[in-house]
DNA sequence: CGACACATTGACCAGACTCAAAGCTAGTGG
DNA sequence: CCACTAGCTTTGAGTCTGGTCAATGTGTCG
């Protein structure tokens, strides 16, 4: 299965690449990390909060979620993982994880020892720098979703979390156009923005009548991105580089 | 100055080695930090969003917050910081700030040139791994947030809030038995909380009237802890070290 | 053809917001 | 020492966004 291994590379470079300089070095370094591939069928947590990690994992193929489940069985999605993500970075310091992991369908994913990916960022300045900064840049992107939570009404807010999946899902060239394929339903929107199910199905109704956003058989279609970024508030600045700002808008995957 | 340095070696100290392990090295290489010392009156930012900081801030004394202010002039709190934070954590690898920082109250900062940071972070491996263990606990703060806002309601959230503040001031030693000093106004409170101000005041009754905690004159009190965390669902787990689990409830600073 | 999960609708409810007016309190200047 | 101010807290009234409950569509898969 070398295809694998190619494809984790290639994955891993892209993604860091476009926020730290990684030398020949460096991605020798990628390229030898000893991994171990695997399928995670649809809807399958990969791991849950309390879990003690011990292997790294790396978004290959499909979109992966973090979530956490309250008291009265609520849950909330903190972030959302696109492939070349590393959703569980912060599991190589943290021992204990303190949310979940979710497949939100059939994921491809590559899982690397801990022990492992740290030797590799000790060694390798450039690899531990992005492995630094990327979860660095996760933070950000928590923020970000503390706001939208915290201070936008439900249409802005729904609006937000399209324009920031469209726009890293088009930083990895993932977008056909306007159009890109999404395995979230609309409970998992509503527990992504902090709304209930119904709602969302009307807010959904209403960015689908104003010609902003429609989704529809697991495809959503951006109708007006400036106006969406606008209705949204939409800043990419706190995606950092993780979005090459001048990835280009068009060109089938 | 030379009670400012003390103070700031044993904060950073302190706080660094209830989350990592500092040898001898690691701690002449916090206290050999170049450093320049700053009071930064009430109410007073300390950077804002688009400013590209050149100096890590540790704060000495005081409460400092993060926020975001979205386009219609609302405000989000995203994180408190107490004496031994270093709340620009991220600036050390993102040059360009994505939000403000704000002093809550009158506040001793010291500041730490970002150069002179990354060098020490990156000989003295102790420094580096308690830099970059602090930076992920701050990502946890940030994804229990998300929940708090997106999924508990006014009381419970409220509650919540609390209950972090109050375990964070425990580990520092800034508590007085169950009460505690704290800048913050019910317009900040409902700030990090997502709600408006009005009706944080209307909870905060609640609370008091439910002996569960009671504010007055930047005072807070609180009247039943076990009560208190158990309407927040409060679970210190994503407080990771940060909150030495055993550090006494009582005894004055 | 079910069964199941998700999407949609309608009716109703409630938690939280807005607006507006008073109270407080601490600091300021006369 | 006291009015005055500014900022914060408190209260009341009315509204509305978004939630709940429950039923009905729709689509996919075995």
């Amino acid at each position: 299965m070398d295809a694998n291994r190619t494809l984790l590379a290639s994955l891993l470079t892209h993604q860091l690449s476009t926020i730290a300089t990684l030398d020949a070095a460096d991605r020798r370094a990628i390229e030898t990390l000893p991994v171990r591939f695997r399928t995670i069928p649809e809807r399958r947590d990969i791991f849950r909060e309390g879990d003690k990690a011990v292997e790294a994992c790396v978004v290959l193929s499909g979109w992966v979620c973090r979530y956490k489940i309250i008291s009265g069985g609520r849950r909330q999605i903190l972030s959302l993982h696109l492939p070349g993500d590393i959703p569980d970075l912060q599991g190589l310091t943290l021992e204990v994880m303190d949310h979940s992991l979710l497949a939100l369908e059939e994921t491809r994913c590559a899982f690397i020892p801990h022990e492992a990916m740290r030797g590799a960022a000790d060694l390798s300045t450039g690899l531990g720098r992005a492995l630094a900064r990327r979860a660095l840049i996760d933070a950000s992107l928590f923020r970000e979703w503390i706001v939208n939570v915290g201070r936008r009404p439900a249409y802005e807010r729904t609006a937000h979390l399209f324009c920031e999946i469209y726009t890293r899902l088009r930083a990895l060239g993932l977008t056909n156009g306007p159009s890109f394929p999404t395995p979230l339903t609309q409970i998992d929107v509503a527990d992504a923005t902090g709304l209930s199910p119904v709602h969302v199905n009307r807010i959904l109704q209403q960015l689908r009548r104003g010609r902003l956003l429609s989704i529809k058989a697991k495809t959503a279609v951006i109708g007006d991105w400036e106006e969406l970024q606008r209705v949204a508030d939409f800043n990419p600045l706190y995606l950092h580089h993780l979005a090459s700002d001048l990835a280009p808008a068009h060109g089938a995957a």
